[in-house]
RNA sequence: GGAGGUGUCGCCUAGUGGCCUAUGGCGCCCGCCUGCUAAGCGGGUUGAGGGUUACCCCCUCUCGCGGGUUCAAAUCCCGCCACCUCCGCCA
């Protein structure tokens, strides 16, 4: 939810924004008339309550035809409160429905457009050049099958498409990564959390993710519960109605969950190995701070990326999302993309996005400061979401014989093997 | 899943229809006192919204959440949620 402070004082902000994204601006019009209504059905109701309060505190001193009088006005008026009350629920209802249907606002830095109007940031390490050393590379799907690591076609016997095991060094290869991935982690003075992964609408809400995305979001049959996509949902979730210590911060916490996503819409893309999938693991970082200092704070989080990133040797680069490809909570978003050798271009591995106050405000996050109570800042960043990992990894470090060479940081949790030998022909 | 109990301000707690504009304590903040500390004394201390706006101030809502009864609800009634105890089931 956007500040309604900034919709009511500077709307042409937020009509920019929207304008940003690609979006049309009829919503914020829409919100300053709900918002119009809403004050005044907020005024008549209080108006006639305060009168409703007045006359109650003379009925117990009131005696005779006196008391009858007032009881005869009081109970019209009680009729009147009780209409003015719904109307301003109503109004109030209306009002915010709007009001939380306008996306975040973008940041200034962030480029205007869509999904391909991303700004290259950096480009780290060299794509292996393959042709130079004499071989063609295996793809994942083929690197998995020789290790005995990844099994989509049982994957797809049991659960359907979209679905995999992960077998022997691939099961192997993802408690790897998550350790190493925590350790990182607590290095650096996050908190480590296994938080649930099935939740509330309230928390789905709240992270953004019932509105335009909610056509990816697993619902269970019979409970109004949902899987989550990501752990920022249980996250953002965990400190929901709570005011913080503003001297705490930041509170910085890092999770492993699984992540469910019904994939709408991308039928036909990816189909081929685990890039896409309806369910994955993933340690994901989340920071609550000041909105002053979110922009640092953003920096630090793809600061860690870069670092998780370099100690797996993957040649990446990094990008700035357009405003119309970043979520419904974002202000601004990173991804780290690397570079996967069969596909011959960048894909993204991690994403950090910036979600200022607007999560804080549908969740009732707030911080107390010296100067009061406000809403804070919450930003999410993944460190490693595991199959496209294994995946850049397997491609990446393969050997013209279809053993895989193991980062020399990667080494120590598996169980200090340095080659992934094939197991198969 | 069944039965019973509980839910009041950061924490504990008083409050059985109008004098609740919610009590008292702890903690915390400010001040006084004081070699230092502690103690003592005085004051302050839920949050949201609306009006007004330099500051102030006024009003409404907020006793787990949502309904209902009533002129009037923390208080009575109904539903839901969470926690506790017991039973059943279960990894």
């Amino acid at each position: 939810m956007i500040d309604p402070r900034l919709l009511r004082d500077d709307p042409d902000r937020v009509r920019a924004g929207q304008a940003k994204r690609g979006l049309s601006a009829d919503v914020v019009d829409h919100a300053l008339a709900a918002d119009e209504q809403r004050r005044s059905s907020i005024a008549e109701y209080e108006r006639l309550r305060a009168e409703q309060k007045q006359l109650g505190k003379q009925i117990p001193q009131a005696q005779g035809e006196e008391k009858q009088a007032l009881l005869e006005r009081t109970k019209t008026l009680s009729a009147d409160v009780k209409k003015a009350e719904a109307a301003q629920g109503e109004a109030e209802q209306t009002y915010r429905e709007l009001l939380m249907a306008i996306p975040n606002v973008a940041a200034d830095e962030a480029p205007a457009g869509g999904e391909d109007d991303y700004a290259v940031l950096e480009e780290v390490g060299t794509p292996r050049d393959f042709a130079a050393e004499g071989f063609e590379p295996k793809d994942h799907v083929e690197l998995g099958r020789i290790l005995g690591a990844i099994d989509v076609e049982r994957g797809a016997k049991v659960s359907g498409a979209r679905f995999y095991y992960l077998t022997g060094v691939g099961a192997d290869l993802e408690l790897a990564l998550v350790n190493m991935a925590m350790d990182q982690a607590r290095g650096a003075g996050f908190t480590t959390m296994i938080p649930p992964a099935l939740v509330k609408p309230r928390a789905m809400e709240g992270t953004g993710f019932l509105g335009q995305a909610a056509d990816d979001v697993y619902r269970i049959e019979g409970d109004e519960m949902y899987l989550v996509g990501t752990s920022e949902v249980p996250l953002a979730a965990y400190h929901s109605d709570e005011i913080l210590d503003g001297r705490s911060l930041p509170l910085r916490y890092a999770a492993f969950s699984p992540c469910f996503r019904k994939e709408a819409g991308s039928y036909g893309k990816d189909t081929r190995g685990i890039i896409r999938v309806h369910w994955f693991d993933k340690v994901e970082m989340f920071s609550y701070t000041t909105v002053e200092e979110s922009e640092a704070e953003h920096q630090r989080l793809l600061g860690w990326e870069k670092e998780w990133l370099e100690k797996l040797e993957l040649a990446y680069r990094v990008i700035d999302t357009a405003a119309g490809d970043l979520g419904l909570s974002a202000q601004r978003k990173f991804d780290c993309e690397a570079w996967i050798p069969t596909q011959g271009r960048y894909r993204e591995l991690t994403s950090t996005s910036n979600c200022t106050d607007f999560q804080a405000r549908r969740l009732d996050i707030r911080g107390r400061f010296e100067d009061g109570v406000k809403p804070l800042a919450t930003l999410n960043g993944t460190l490693v979401a595991i199959p496209r990992t294994i995946v850049a990894i397997l491609e990446t470090h393969q050997q013209a014989d279809g053993s895989v060479r193991v980062p020399a940081a990667l080494q120590p949790y598996l169980q200090g093997r340095k080659i992934l030998e094939p197991v198969v022909g």
